[in-house]
DNA sequence: GCGTTTTTGAGGTGCGTACCTCACGCTGCG
DNA sequence: CGCAGCGTGAGGTACGCACCTCAAAAACGC
């Protein structure tokens, strides 16, 4: 049996009481008391029953997640991944609120948040551009002692707890890899389809990219970042004029607009002409692997953000070291022969 | 605040007692008050406090792991990581034994069982070749009650409650796009190395490979699978022979033995000349990666594979759903570009 | 309506922890 | 010497549930 409080209690030769303020951490102890208490864990081998604490704590964790509020098939699916973590066990004791920020308002996410109880969060997941306010309002956080962490795209200059996403540059030279091998010997130029330089995974991805095209790959020319905004109109027109210049033989979607992109290649006829590697798995790039539009897709697996957020933030908001093996999200190389069946039941092509 | 068993008992116009007797499928209890127990608890969204539950009950999950005792970095990692995952939060509760069975041998699994307390376990997790011994014992453990998972390779024709591993078949089907594509217009012959097609995991990964093969590498000649037996050795010598007869221009290591395969093509100088699409992390796979022996790597998530068998087998003996999504292990594809930093932490070469 | 069986109620104890109150003894200070 | 203040002990209640006992009530068969 696991040695309880009891045992730490007589082995120590002090109250429950005590035990309890060590463990803790409440004023009232001796420095002498306290190490006594603590040898006797280590001497007995103590684990605090995180079960029956909460239980007795009876402790309910308010979560914030903010998301930005575009039209994005991503991040509805993100959304829906989040609601149904929110639904299982990791969420015990836990009160989960999302919320859509306009992505160009500096200050809207100042006002979401303190709509939503602000300071009284234990916890915020922050999908954003990296930008100076999304820094502040992070410190603010911070010194409210909420845990922070940064969701997708990171927030390196900010104080963020931790970063839920996946390695953008290791996905960028993926990329590159798989674009480069597959299109063989022929030279040529290279799209790069990105939604904003503002997004650090966006930055990220077009670094690694940029550092193994230029290694391996140098017969092929790198296009300048196109940025669509995560506007299909506007993505599809970019690509457009993009593919004017001629001798256009691929193109890395970097960021959200596959459709766009897609859109583009099908009007001016090089659908399946042009190797395209893009990102995130959604009905639009499943149907352009299917029609070979797309070569390769490299997704990253949205139910396990939500639930590696959710692990993190609960973590953090308990002052626990987390797994790192656990939380280390991968990235998944989608091909049209590996595709995963599609998942009908919950929202719209929830990706797997 | 969630409702709790005495406000079910308040709602139903029952006892507390009864309530219990209903939520435990314990007898005594009229099939109409049941239904008016299970009445209040849907009116009222009741779900059981599973922590509370557990505090309450002290139970102990007894689990059984079974790997087979071959020498390879692959298993070792594997144990490791069950066992660092016996120490997580998911294992609350739980008594973990990994036993090593000799393979060939179809009597030391019973006798493993039988020594490790035989059919006192709570769920058992088996990795092993499918042959009528394990399907029969399998089907003991069932009919016992516990609650059976297949590990990394499946058995498909056994009473297994569920299998914890990759889609075989798609990381065939991935190798082969991966081989077919880097390799280009070359044409030539391509070996494939197995450990043994007694393996279900190695029959799936080779129909797989096939099938796209077929299909979209018609100028590619496909040898006979060569089965290594997990033995370095031998592997070495099998391909030697097989290079022996000129024009090998890939090979597909489907099974353990990469260390033999590299071995040899370094030995006939062609090393970093044939496309070579391997199995697993391990310190040799990352070492072909690395001097570009090998050119991909298809890898599943230990610590995912060793968590998820856990929370399945925890899930399948309190006869809970799983969440399918979380129990999903995706494939990584691994590249020389994209290799995750080595982790020297805990135990010998842990694949992330 | 009787005896018998089945169903139900009331209540208790315990799981391991958090958190609270009250009181006691000790120390040092004026 | 008395008193404040600190460190500590003793003990209680609560969390939500499992599981037990004993007795009372209801249903049943005849």
């Amino acid at each position: 049996m696991r040695p309880t409080v009891n045992d730490i209690a007589r082995e120590a030769g002090v109250s429950l009481a005590t035990v309890d303020r060590v463990l803790n951490a409440r004023p009232g102890v001796r420095a002498k008391t306290v190490s006594a208490v603590n040898e006797a864990i280590d001497r007995l081998g103590y684990v605090r029953n995180v079960a029956a604490a909460n239980l007795a704590r009876q402790r309910i964790y308010r979560f914030l997640f903010l998301l930005p509020a575009v039209q994005s098939q991503f991040i509805s699916a993100l959304s829906d991944a989040i609601t149904e973590a929110a639904r299982g066990p990791l969420a015990e004791a836990c009160e989960i609120v999302i919320a859509r920020v306009p992505q160009r308002d500096p200050h809207a996410m100042i006002s979401v948040l303190d709509a939503e109880g602000g300071l009284q969060v234990d916890g915020c997941a922050i999908m954003a551009h990296e930008t100076p306010e999304v820094r502040d309002l992070i410190a603010r956080l911070k010194s409210d002692g909420a845990a922070v962490v940064s969701l997708i795209t990171d927030q390196p200059q900010a104080a963020r707890d931790h970063f839920v996403g996946i390695d953008n540059q290791a996905a960028g030279r993926t990329a590159a890899v798989l674009l480069g091998r597959f299109l063989g010997p022929r030279p040529g130029k290279v799209a790069v389809v990105v939604s904003s330089m503002l997004a650090r995974d966006m930055v990220d991805r077009r670094l690694g990219f940029d550092e193994v095209m230029a290694e391996r790959f140098p017969h092929l020319q790198i296009l300048p970042s196109l940025e669509g905004h995560d506007d299909r109109a506007l993505t599809r027109q970019i690509t457009l004029s993009c593919l004017d210049q001629g001798d256009v033989v691929a193109v890395y979607v970097a960021g959200a607009g596959t459709r766009g992109v897609t859109e583009a290649l099908h009007e001016v006829g090089l659908a399946g002409r042009t190797v395209v590697v893009a990102h995130e798995l959604t009905e639009h790039t499943r149907a352009g692997l299917q029609d070979r539009t797309i070569d390769a897709v490299i997704a990253q697996d949205i139910g396990h953000l939500a639930r590696s957020a959710l692990r993190v933030l609960r973590a953090k908001a308990d002052r626990r070291p987390i797994d790192e093996g656990q939380e280390q999200i991968r990235i998944t190389v989608l091909l049209r022969e590996n595709l995963p069946p599609e998942t009908s039941d919950s929202g719209p092509s929830l990706p797997i």
